[in-house]
RNA sequence: GGGGCAGUAGCUCAGUUUGGUUAGAGUAUCGGCCUGUCACGCCGAGGGUCGCGGGUUCGAGUCCCGUCUGCCCCGCCA
């Protein structure tokens, strides 16, 4: 090896010893004399000095040294000075006196330089990764990523679980997401798609007696992104066969528990609550509600009806909502604070937003206190929790689920804003009984909320499927972590007399759901065990443990918002010969 | 598909509200000084297609139209 240290281990311990090092020059402080030179790799920070009085023209070579440099050099570590130690770095007690210098890469100018007190651009990060992933701050993520990668195959290994890979060149299933597909050359005009997830292989893996499935996966989905979508990213695919709901949940918290304990080193919640879809939408306005906000909404609706305010009792009489939400110490809020909120209320299809509240006499202002009775007002204040003094509350009015999603939205908007958020707490919750299916208005059919394979649960089963498809509840499941959905799973149908019934539910005629999904179905006659699993979302659970707000910041390589790969150029023009392979022609 | 913010020196940004002298700062780079720094300090120099295209104007970084790129959000997506 070239080094017989790496630049994060040199202690007080060692002084005296020789050493050898190499990496990156991080920092140079020439002092006319002295040189000092921060040296860095991946383990850490080390500072070697070179003297001119001990060596001058070794000290005339190490001024030469730049930004970027890759460099080796052997010498002593000393201890500094008492009154020189950098208690800020790990290697701070000590340094080494260098001897010799060797320079095995120059480095240009960098466009960019991995050291934290600049901040480029992202796009510029993008631009120049393999620089900007010299970063402290990047090294930690994705050595923390590492960590979870081989502590997931541990659990789940430990836990009887096999690890088994499925294909990415599989066949295009249009439910759902639009899939990314790749053309046949051996086949022309028929094409691959790349995966959603590996849900219908690691279903019949379960039919095949292969009873405790995982993988950790990538998966592939065209839409449009965010700060935590990429249109390729990981999951664990995790399923069992012959479980009960409960007993995939017990293991997600297993999971979950060593997660927080071995490699966040922090306590796991007490508790894992769990939470109907319904109240969840109710009480917050999502399905993957931040429970770090410590307010919820309040449904106001039976008592600010029938005091004669057109607005509301119009609203509940046609059977929507009157929402309201605490917002403490926000009494004073000036009328054009309140228009701000008010337009981001009415940019996502509420039509308007009024406050609650008291003037300086103590009646309720507004054209809440205009119509409705104060007695009303102060129940619904009471509701709310307000402190009449400080609060405000904000009301919307229309329909559900609408309204209780936009108030939602609110919410958390109002969290970040005011601060409501403690970034050091850790919430998880289980969000369950979803609806098996939706109504889809302006399609004038039922779509599965999940995925067409997710089972009923029986009674709601029995009970709806005749009368009300969208009253059956679904045994499905979803792990939300500081209001992100890190993980969603279901029991799944392995009956083929249901899954039939379901396929029709949904508009699925026969004929159309042998041809999508024929190989599964085919296996659902011959022997299908009961089962069900999960799918944990890798890269949120690393952005959650590192505190990240962005899914690129835990993706060595990952794409803009525009699906570009800024560092490698992807997507680009392939040679008009692989297009003649393939039998393709580009339309202008 | 829709909305918002941003694009000025290698990099991070000010200047755009109200059009008007030679477009500035920090940092990086280069040169000089400096023997205990750790974002070393001090002095100096070079460095600009103001994203791109068009328009208005005597005159555009600044106003108007279009367009590209990045980020955030709605829709979409599990």
């Amino acid at each position: 090896m070239y080094r017989t240290h790496t630049c994060g281990e040199l202690r007080g311990e060692h002084k005296g010893q020789r050493t050898t090092l190499a990496g990156w020059v991080a920092r140079v402080r020439d002092l006319g004399g002295l040189i000092f030179i921060t040296v860095r790799d991946r383990y850490g920070r080390t500072q070697v000095v070179f003297d001119p009085a001990d060596n001058a023209e070794l000290a005339a070579k190490a001024k030469e040294l730049r930004s970027e440099w890759v460099v080796r050099f052997e010498g002593e570590v000393r201890s500094r000075p008492d009154d020189m130690i950098n208690r800020n770095m790990p290697t701070g007690e000590i340094e080494v006196a260098a001897d010799t210098l060797e320079v095995l890469a120059s480095c240009e100018t960098p466009p960019l330089q991995p050291e934290d007190e600049f901040e480029p651009s992202e796009e510029h990060r993008l631009r120049w990764r393999f620089l900007d992933l010299r970063r402290d701050v990047m090294q930690a993520s994705l050595i923390k990523r590492h960590e979870l990668l081989q502590y997931t195959r541990q659990f789940f290994s430990g836990e009887k679980f096999l690890e088994i890979e499925t294909p990415f060149l599989t066949r295009s299933t249009p439910e759902g997401a639009r899939d990314f597909i790749v053309p046949s050359r051996i086949h022309p005009g028929n094409w691959y798609a790349l995966p959603q997830s590996p849900q219908t292989y690691k279903q019949i893996l379960m039919i095949s007696g292969y009873d405790r499935y995982f993988q950790i996966v990538r998966c592939f989905r065209d839409e449009d992104f965010r700060a935590n979508r990429q249109p390729e990213f990981t999951q664990i695919d995790v399923e069992m066969a012959f479980p009960h709901r409960q007993d995939i949940m017990d293991v997600v918290e297993r999971y979950m528990r060593g997660l927080f304990e071995e490699i966040m080193h922090v306590d796991f919640p007490a508790e894992v609550p769990e939470l109907s879809y319904a109240d969840a939408i109710r009480r917050f306005g999502s399905d993957k509600p931040d429970l770090r906000i410590p307010y919820e909404l309040v449904d106001l609706s039976d008592l600010l009806k029938g005091h004669g305010f057109a607005v509301i009792d119009k609203t509940v009489e046609d059977g929507g909502f009157a929402v309201g939400l605490r917002v403490p110490g926000f009494k004073s809020a000036s009328r054009k604070q309140v228009s701000l909120w008010e337009e981001f209320v009415k940019e996502r299809g509420l039509g308007g937003l009024m406050p609650m509240r008291t003037g300086e006499e103590g009646s309720w202002t507004g054209p809440l206190g205009k119509f409705v009775a104060p007695e009303a007002l102060a129940k619904a204040s009471d509701a709310l929790d307000l402190n009449l003094e400080d609060d405000l509350a904000f009301v919307a009015v229309g329909k559900a689920p609408r309204v209780f999603q936009v108030m939602g939205m609110l919410r958390l908007a109002l969290g970040r804003e005011f601060g409501w958020i403690d970034p050091n707490r850790h919430e998880l919750l289980w969000v369950t009984q979803f609806p098996l299916v939706d109504y889809n208005e302006e399609e004038k059919r039922y779509e599965p909320l999940h995925h067409p394979f997710t089972a009923p649960e029986l009674d709601s089963w029995n009970e709806w499927v005749d009368k009300d498809p969208a009253k059956i509840a679904s045994q499905a499941y979803d792990l939300v972590w500081n209001g992100e959905e890190v993980a969603g799973g279901s029991i799944r149908i392995h009956d083929r007399e249901m899954q039939a019934r379901l396929f029709e539910i949904i508009g699925l005629d026969a004929e159309t759901a042998r041809k999508r999904f024929s190989f599964l179905l085919e296996a659902l006659q011959y022997g299908a065990p009961p089962h069900g699993g999960i799918a944990f979302g890798f890269d949120r659970l690393v952005m959650q443990i590192t505190g990240k707000d962005s899914i690129r910041d835990v993706i060595a390589f990952p794409k803009t918002t525009a699906a570009v790969a800024l560092f490698e150029g992807a997507p680009g023009e392939v040679d008009s010969g692989q297009l003649d392979d393939l039998r393709l022609r580009i339309s202008k």
